[in-house]
DNA sequence: TCTATTAATTGATATTTATCATGAACAGGC
DNA sequence: GCCTGTTCATGATAAATATCAATTAATAGA
């Protein structure tokens, strides 16, 4: 993690979150003056899980994984973090402590922002805090969806489900980089990672995606969702 | 679900939602002038997932279970909802349809109240608003945490973290009613009603819960606790 | 380029969990 | 009280998933 500006100003940003459209131009100068940028390469643990909530942090550019640390050192992973999003748990506003730790895949760039300041807006501004309720409970209504899919589906209906997230929410295409490792994919789907080469092994043998060490190809789609929503 | 108010204002509730100690008079005024109290009898549905969230919904008494409804209908029971708490899901802000269904247990004495008056709360009242975002995490930090259990837990730690849940969340003691089924408390987490009543008996034979139809007792909280976060 | 280390793969096996079938216990309606 | 439908309980079995061990492939440094 290094630092200094890279970004001219927030208002120019054009990674900004895009809740900051509801701040005034003297709000969103505000955040913009106590902002902190930072770079981080891939690897780098950005956020901590159990420190405290001091800061907010905004995506500005790379990806990320945000990730649970639970039993026995074993992780969870929640989601892929990307440019304009928002990242700031549920701990913020409950225990002043970080829900879940962060780590960049691909070379990162943030910023921070002081949440005295953060919740602050949100107090005085009705839309702003409008607008951070809506972004909470789309993150909320996420987690409900994968909570039913991890307790009701088999493994591959699982996996299926994670390959269709990269394909429509990270990449928005049906080719791409698998960042992460299979180990990762197992965190993520809640299953070893051996039975992860099986499963992708079983959906490349049947025609669904085409599979290499670093790329996934969704071929049929339509049977992919099939296996995700059939469980 | 019959009509028809039993409950004399909002300012004299006993079990009003404790966040409507941030508004103004005049503003929990508006809330008593637009509340419809309803009364459901054991088993009726009081809110059904994928409806539209026209109101909010406020516990007064009794208890209901809050869950989806996943795939080849079965369901997940996330929590049990309990007097002075407010119902509404992530849904409200995102897509305007319940997220969840929600059924009675017990009789459940409820308020609706509507959610255009209850959003505009949100926008004007700055501590009010705050305040919904503070249970709005409460919920998501809570979720998070079931998340991980079902994900890296087995059977066993599974049940034993509900059976601490009805114990310090709901009756706040170590001896109490089991109002699920064991269908249900397979719902709970995520396991086949068999399965539930084989556990049970083995938590029985090693001598740290009682437990027959209808009751639960904890006998060894520590051991219990263990095998909670043992997994 | 070579080497050390890590990740991916594969097969065999053990463990965990679900399903099926059956009978017992219980609860509500009349 | 007695019938009847539902829940609970139990054993046997099948299916799903994890673990272990061994090998191969990829990658980062020196």
């Amino acid at each position: 993690m290094s630092s200094g500006n890279l970004i001219v100003s927030c208002e120019k940003c054009t990674r900004k979150w895009k809740n900051f459209q509801h701040l005034t131009k003297s709000e969103l100068q505000l955040i913009n003056e106590n902002r902190y940028e930072a770079t981080f390469k891939p690897g780098e643990i950005m956020l901590k899980q159990g420190s405290p909530t001091s800061n907010a942090l905004f995506m500005a550019n790379g990806m990320a994984k945000t990730y649970i640390e639970g039993i026995n050192g074993k992780n969870f992973i929640m989601n892929i973090a990307l440019p304009g999003m928002l990242i700031m748990g549920p701990g913020a506003y409950v225990n002043s402590r970080h829900t879940y730790s962060v780590a960049a895949i691909t070379s990162v760039q943030a910023c921070f922002i002081g949440f005295d300041i953060f919740k602050q807006l949100v107090r005085v501004n009705g839309a702003f805090a409008e607008s951070l309720i809506e972004d909470i409970s789309a993150k909320s209504l996420r987690s409900h969806i994968r909570m039913v899919n991890l307790s009701q589906k088999r493994m591959s209906g699982r996996l299926a489900e994670v390959l269709l997230y990269f394909s429509d929410e990270v990449f928005h295409n049906d080719e791409y980089e698998m960042i992460l490792s299979r180990q990762e994919l197992g965190e993520m789907t809640s299953m070893a990672k051996e039975c992860v080469v099986r499963i992708l092994k079983e959906l490349e043998d049947s025609g669904v995606i085409y599979s290499d060490l670093s790329k996934i190809k969704i071929l049929d789609r339509k049977k992919l969702i099939q296996i995700s929503e059939k469980g």
